[in-house]
DNA sequence: ACAAAAGTGTTCCAAGTACACCCATGT
DNA sequence: ACATGGGTGTACTTGGAACACTTTTGT
C-alpha cells in the first residue's frame, strides 16, 4: 500500500476536523464459570456462568453497574486499548477475547454520540478487583411466531437476572425478527434494565455468541481450569447451552477435544474420575 | 433506562470534547452473483461472484478502487447512514445487509485515525451507477501447518484477483493463526493490494462470512433472482463455497429451503427444468 | 443421434439419540 | 447398604456421500 506523490501532497494539507466525530469506547463482557457451593458430600457442585461488572463512580449512570470499558486511545490499537483497560481497571491479564459488534444507537449514551466496539472476554481467573462477579440467570421466554404467506414474524421475551450477594439486577429484552420475502429485520429492544447504558444488550449479544461458538469451536476451554473431569466439562456445556446433555454421547463427541491425563479425582464420595486437559491440537476446519 | 437527577446535573456540565475522538466511516462490501456468458447453446451459464467498487476521485488513494463508504453522520444511526450512502452513491436500495466487523488499525488510513464499521450487502440488482462490478477470483493457497506439543501455527496465502474488463487488481493476503495452550492469535496481513486502504481485508472478511453463513442460513436467496432452477442454485452455492457439490444430494438438502413453482424453463437445448422460489417460511432454529 | 441438463433411486457409512447397565467410592 | 458420579455397550435413527441410471429437450 504505497502512497502516491499526489496523496502525499494532499496529506500535508489535510485537516482531520472536517467531519464530525463520535466518541468511541471499547467495552468488555468478561465471563467466567464457577462452582455453586454444595452441602451434599456426594453431589458435585453445579456450574454457573458469571459476568464481571463495575459499579460506576461517576455520572452518567452513577452507582449503576456496567461492563468494563474505556474511551479509546488514538495512539493504540482498539484491542490493545481494551486489554490495557481491563488490566488496569480489574487486574485481568492473558485472556481469550474476540470482537463482538459495534453498537452505535443515537441515544445509547446520554452525554453525546458514543459508539461502543464490544468484546467478549473469557477467563478462568477469579481474583479480579474493583467490581463484582454476577451470576447470570438467563430466561428465554416462549417464542411467539406469526406466519404469513410470504414470511413470518417472531418475538421472544428474554429475561436476564444478574445476582451478586444481595444485589439483584433485573433486565428484560424483546428479541424481534421479521421476514417478508427478501426483507428481513432483526431487533433487540430493551424493555427495562437495572444496569448502565445498553450494556445488557451487549451482554446478551455475548451470551449468544458464546452459545453458538460452543458447537463448532473449542472456545469453552478458555473457561475451564487446566485439568477437569468430563462431567465438569459436560456441566459447563449444559450451563451455557441451557439444556441437559446425555452423558454417554457427550463423552464420545468431546473425545477428540480433550487429552486424558494419568490423574484421578479423590475423596468425592463416589467413584474417582479421570482428569483431562484441552487438546490444543484439535483442528477440524483449520486443516482444510 | 431512566436518568437520575444527579445524571441530569452532570449532563448539563458535560463537555464532550475531553476525550480524543477518531473519525469513523461505514463501509459496504456489495456483492452479487451473475451469469458468465456462454456460447454453447446447450451449456448453462456458470455463475460468478462480484463486488462493486468505486474509483476514488480524491486523495487519499486517488484513482484507486475502493468499497462504498462514507464518514458517519452523528445524527443518524450507523446502518441508516450506510443505507443512505449506498443509495446516493451507487443507487442501490432494498438489500440484505449485516454488520461485519470494526476495523481500526492505527495506520489503516494515512490521513488520521479512522475506524471502519463494515457491512456486507447482498443484492440481485445490476443497475448500479458510479462504479464497476469486479469478478472475484479467490485463490486459497495450501495451508502450512506447524504443530508443537502444546499447539500449532497455521499460515495460508490467499490471493484475490478482481477483474472488470481490462482492469485487473491483484491482492495477496496471509492469514495466520497461532495456538499455544490458552493463547491464540489470528491475524490477516496484507502483502500487497491494488485497492485502496485495507479494503481487501474487509472484502476478504465478507467473503468468509458469506461462505460460513451459507451452511446454516438461507442467506443465499438474497443473491438469487426470484425464480431459479435448482441447478442455478447449486451453481451459486458452488461458486461461493469454491467446491463442487453432488447433484442428487444437493436436491435433497435444499428441498426444505425452496418452494416448487408450476413453471419450467424452455428453449435451453436440454430437458426443461422446474423453477423454484425461496421458501420464506423456512425456519429451523427460529422455531426453538 | 447426441450433448447437456433434469431428475430419481439405492447402497454405504458416519454420527447422533436414547437407553440399559455395571463399576467404584466415602460415609 | 446406598447414593452418586464414572464409564461402557448397543440398538435405532438420521442424514450425508457416492454413484448409477433414466428422462427430456433443441439442434
Amino acid at each position: 500500500m504505497e502512497i502516491s506523490d499526489e496523496d502525499k501532497k494532499f496529506l500535508e494539507l489535510y485537516s482531520d476536523s472536517i467531519y464530525e466525530k463520535p466518541s468511541v469506547t471499547v467495552d468488555a463482557v468478561i465471563l467466567r464459570l464457577v462452582d455453586k457451593e454444595t452441602n451434599n458430600y456426594r453431589k458435585l457442585p453445579e456450574k454457573k456462568l458469571q459476568v464481571y461488572l463495575l459499579n460506576r463512580k461517576y455520572p452518567p449512570f452513577k452507582d449503576k453497574f456496567a461492563i468494563v470499558g474505556t474511551f479509546i486511545d488514538l495512539n493504540n490499537e482498539l484491542a490493545k486499548t481494551m486489554k490495557l483497560c481491563v488490566e488496569s481497571k480489574v487486574g485481568l491479564e492473558n485472556f481469550y477475547y474476540e470482537q463482538l459488534y459495534t453498537f452505535g444507537e443515537k441515544q445509547r449514551d446520554p452525554r453525546t454520540r458514543v459508539l461502543s466496539v464490544s468484546y467478549m472476554l473469557l477467563t478462568n481467573q477469579s481474583k479480579l478487583h474493583g467490581g463484582e462477579w454476577f451470576d447470570i440467570d438467563l430466561n428465554n421466554g416462549k417464542i411467539k411466531l406469526e406466519s404469513f404467506e410470504n414470511g413470518y414474524r417472531s418475538e421472544r421475551e428474554v429475561g436476564i437476572i444478574l445476582t451478586s450477594g444481595d444485589t439483584v439486577l433485573k433486565n428484560n429484552l424483546i428479541v424481534k425478527s421479521e421476514k417478508k420475502g427478501i426483507e428481513r429485520v432483526s431487533e433487540v429492544e430493551v424493555v427495562n434494565s437495572d444496569i448502565a447504558f445498553d450494556h445488557i444488550k451487549i451482554i446478551c449479544y455475548a451470551l449468544n455468541r458464546l452459545k453458538n461458538k460452543l458447537e463448532y469451536t473449542d472456545i469453552i476451554f478458555n473457561l475451564m481450569k487446566e485439568k477437569f473431569t468430563l462431567t465438569e466439562l459436560k456441566n459447563s456445556y449444559e450451563v451455557i447451552l441451557g439444556e441437559r446433555l446425555l452423558d454417554a454421547n457427550f463423552r464420545r463427541k468431546t473425545a477428540s477435544l480433550v487429552l486424558p491425563l494419568n490423574e484421578y479425582t479423590q475423596d468425592k464420595g463416589h467413584r474417582p474420575s479421570q482428569l483431562f486437559k484441552h487438546n490444543p491440537n484439535w483442528n477440524k476446519d483449520n486443516l482444510i
